[in-house]
DNA sequence: AAGAGACCCTGGATGC
DNA sequence: TGCATCCAGGGTCTCT
């Protein structure tokens, strides 16, 4: 599932395959993903470069060069793949973008929760996102300020995207374990201290999960079809019963928000 | 306005 | 073997 390394580290390896690349043609398998897919084929694409290939928390942005972006979503099971059109189209396969170079732009996605969109300079779901976790403007402070009165679970908030961007449920649950702060704690509850040592978790298991090219779980996987390895560092995401890398107790299960959250009950206390 | 829950989707795992 | 049920969950929507 891939988040905010995951999609960073997708589109590290996008760049060399598409900048500069004109898009010769389009085809549209399915009728829609989370939106629908078919003004695609109608938007003109054919004859665009693109000119750079940016992300906004987990949105990838294909910028061509006429001033729109193509925004692209993984949603949970997405996968980019710069292959040949030889290769048989997969079952899940919902849209080919050929490349001036011969190659093309295959995307994939079991679930269909993904997107992909043509949009302007702005659009409604870019200008609602919160800051970059890694950029100017997340931190302690910002944390703090932010979250003062908001009785909403800390892992919840942490996961709202117009609070900080690409944060999901795994690196939420990594980074509050890290910080030992109990994931059901009330956002507002914690103190100046806390958020220092929440945020400092979040960025650095982002880091860390971007130099090992993104944790594979399940469906993710890099362009290349090459699992990254941030998995087996995982502290408590999906290890329910397993012994706490710290102390030795069992991690527990609960649901927040209707998530699967992980958490060590001995160094995470509720308070 | 905040917070909680439903819903979208498919495949894999589990249970009987 | 085969069928039913549950689970994964990001983002958006609705309801209170």
């Amino acid at each position: 599932m891939p988040e905010l390394p995951e999609v960073e580290t997708v589109r590290n390896a996008l760049i060399p395959h598409l900048a500069g690349r004109k898009i010769t043609r389009l085809e549209v398998f399915s009728p829609k993903l989370r939106e629908p897919l078919t003004p695609l084929a109608e938007a003109g694409l054919e004859g665009r470069t693109i000119i750079a290939v940016d992300r906004r928390g987990r949105y990838l942005l294909l910028r061509l060069d006429d001033g729109r972006t193509l925004l692209v979503h993984l949603g949970m099971t997405g996968v980019i793949r710069i292959e040949n059109a030889v290769i048989p189209k997969r079952k899940h396969e919902h849209l080919f973008i050929h490349l001036d170079d011969g190659m093309v732009f295959r995307f994939e996605c079991i679930r269909r929760f993904s997107v992909i969109k043509v949009v302007g300079a702005s659009s409604p779901e870019l200008d609602a996102l919160g800051p970059e976790p890694l950029g100017e403007g997340f931190g302690g402070a910002y944390f703090f300020r932010k979250s003062r009165e908001r009785k909403t679970p800390v892992k919840l908030f942490l996961m709202d995207n117009s609070v900080v961007t690409g944060v999901g449920n795994i690196y939420a649950n990594e980074a509050l374990f890290r910080s030992h702060i109990h994931p059901r704690r009330a956002a507002g509850s914690l103190k100046r201290k806390e958020c220092d040592a929440l945020a400092e978790a979040v960025c650095g298991v982002l880091r860390e999960a971007i130099e090992a090219g993104g944790s594979s779980i399940r469906d993710y996987r890099r362009p290349d079809g090459s699992e990254g390895h941030f998995a087996r560092e995982l502290g408590v995401y999906g290890r329910v019963g397993e012994p706490c890398p710290g102390c030795g107790s069992p991690i527990e299960r609960i649901v927040l928000g209707g998530r699967s959250t992980f958490f060590c009950p001995a160094c995470q206390k509720a308070k």
